[in-house]
DNA sequence: TCCCTATTATGAGGACCCGC
DNA sequence: GCGGGTCCTCATAATAGGGA
């Protein structure tokens, strides 16, 4: 359907150089004369509601550790009926607005707008969040800083926007429902693929590293519970028997930019991430101070991040032709596998493994919430099984051509949903600003389209068919 | 009361520092 | 050298308060 829209059949001049040409029958008005402002306080019963960028108009949940900063006065705050626009005049450059979808109260920063008769305040919702709506209000925003430029009322109502006749906007309100409500659950389907083939890969790695490239195999019991069995031709080790020292780095105050070339750089703890090792994650070294090359990183080092956040935290990855003077910092742990237990890579690997990373885990410390520490005594006494090195090189091979097609997949599925967010945007545009033609669209949709859809339990069961038909594809 | 600027609260992430 | 705690930055979403 979405493929099947045409322009109208006639335009003109908008007179706006950001609009250029709209439909013929289409006005061109002030938004003073689509909304009027509402300062009605003393409504201290009514729920909190709050504007995000990201979500709209929504009532504040006060639920959770999460701060909620709030007046002491009620008072003060404005009142918002359900189905007026809200702005905040501090981000509506940045389309923090929306349509208040109960009675509610707004913070007295805000500005609250009733839409008049005739007016489909969904269709100028979606209008005033296109980006070339919010580059004409970021210009009519005044602030000593563009953080801090504030849309007020009096600019807000001199600006011009497009007016479709009452029942088109519906229609274009109605279209965008529908058309984002099938973006979204195709999103969300593809998602429930990328999750299931990330699982899938996990499952490949850890299948290789506790079971070898043989499963049909003889097994023993490894001695170590949390091991479980492993090939008969395996052994088991502790990791500090098979690594050189574990070394940590320094952490001289950086400059704020990354090193340039031919400037010592301080490799920071983002280096090391759920996509392996990502070595421009890098500060410059001040001038001021010498650097130890010593601490140089160099190809071939394994790093571990010894202070994170839990699902970061006692990651490794593999230091693959990092550039030049780069220093450790005193948040990487860094190893060298010895030559005569481990490949490198497939130490990586196993260390990357589910098992692993449960007993690392299990092992961290600190007290604050967010940051969490392990100490080198954990991975030198992580107990690993140790497969002959030429297997393990197999091993590595079988895991790269295993894991290929499932990474490929996984990329091409993100490239997939970034493409739709563009679509969707560029779409919505098009459509509120007339370059599209979506009446007879609109005009044959089934009756039950609505913007929440989303909720509907029936979704959930069309999301699955639709995961299902990506997996197979 | 409105306009405008300054300041605050909170979580996440992580850089930096210090005691042992 | 090592381990772990503190504090900083950033983004977001406001509130506070002075002056006209």
């Amino acid at each position: 359907m979405i493929a099947d829209l045409k322009p109208y059949a006639q335009y003109k001049d908008s007179g706006l150089p950001w609009l250029g040409q709209v439909p013929a029958h289409w006005r061109v008005v002030r938004n003073g004369s689509l909304f009027g402002q509402r300062s009605q306080t003393g409504y201290a019963e009514l729920p909190i509601l709050e504007v995000s960028l990201k979500t709209g108009v929504q009532v504040r949940s006060f639920g959770g550790a999460k701060r909620k900063q709030v007046m002491s006065d009620f008072g003060k705050y404005k009142r918002a009926v359900k189905g007026y626009l809200a702005y905040n005049t501090m981000r509506m450059w940045q389309g923090a607005l929306g349509i208040c979808p109960v009675d509610g109260l707004v913070s007295p920063a805000y500005v609250v707008a009733r839409p008049y008769p005739d007016v489909e305040p969904q269709y100028f919702a979606a209008l005033f969040r296109t980006g070339d709506y919010m580059a004409e209000i970021d210009a009519a925003s005044r602030g000593i800083v563009k953080d801090r430029n504030r849309l007020y009322w009096d600019q807000f109502k001199q600006m011009r926007s497009p007016c479709p006749p009452p029942a088109e906007q519906a229609a274009i309100v109605r279209f965008l429902d529908w058309a984002n409500g099938r973006l979204e659950r195709t999103i969300r389907a593809k998602r429930k693929v990328i999750a299931l083939l990330i699982e899938q890969k996990r499952a490949v790695v850890q299948r290789a590293v506790t079971c070898g490239i043989d499963p049909t195999g003889r097994f023993k019991p490894s001695g170590i519970p949390w091991l479980g069995n492993i090939p008969s031709h395996w052994t088991t080790a502790r990791l500090k028997h098979c690594i050189s020292r574990i070394e940590q780095g320094w952490s001289p105050q950086c400059d704020a930019q990354p090193a340039g070339d031919n400037e010592w750089g301080v490799l920071k703890v983002g280096c090391v991430n759920k996509d392996m090792f990502r070595g421009a994650q890098n500060k410059r070294l001040p001038a001021t101070l010498q650097p130890d090359p010593s601490l140089e990183v160099a190809d071939g080092d394994i790093l571990v991040s010894r202070a994170n956040t839990t699902e970061l935290l006692g990651l490794a990855a593999l230091a693959e032709s990092p550039r030049k003077k780069l220093l450790l910092c005193d948040k990487l742990f860094r190893f060298r596998a010895l030559a005569a237990c481990f490949d490198s890579k497939y130490l990586v690997l196993l260390l990357r493994s589910r098992p692993c990373r449960a007993q690392i885990e299990s092992s961290t410390n600190g007290a604050s919430s967010s940051m969490q520490n392990i100490g080198q005594g954990v991975l030198k006494n992580l107990w690993l099984a140790v497969p002959p090195l030429p297997e393990q090189l197999q091993i590595v091979q079988r895991i790269a051509a295993d894991t290929q097609p499932l990474t490929a997949a996984i990329a091409r599925l993100e490239r997939e949903i970034e493409f739709l967010r563009e679509y969707g945007t560029r779409l919505i545009a098009e459509v509120v600003t007339g370059q599209l033609d979506v009446r007879d669209a609109a005009a044959r949709m089934p009756d039950e389209v609505s913007a929440d859809f989303a909720e509907d339990p029936g979704d959930e069961r069309e999301d699955s068919e639709l995961a299902d038909e990506e997996a197979e594809a």
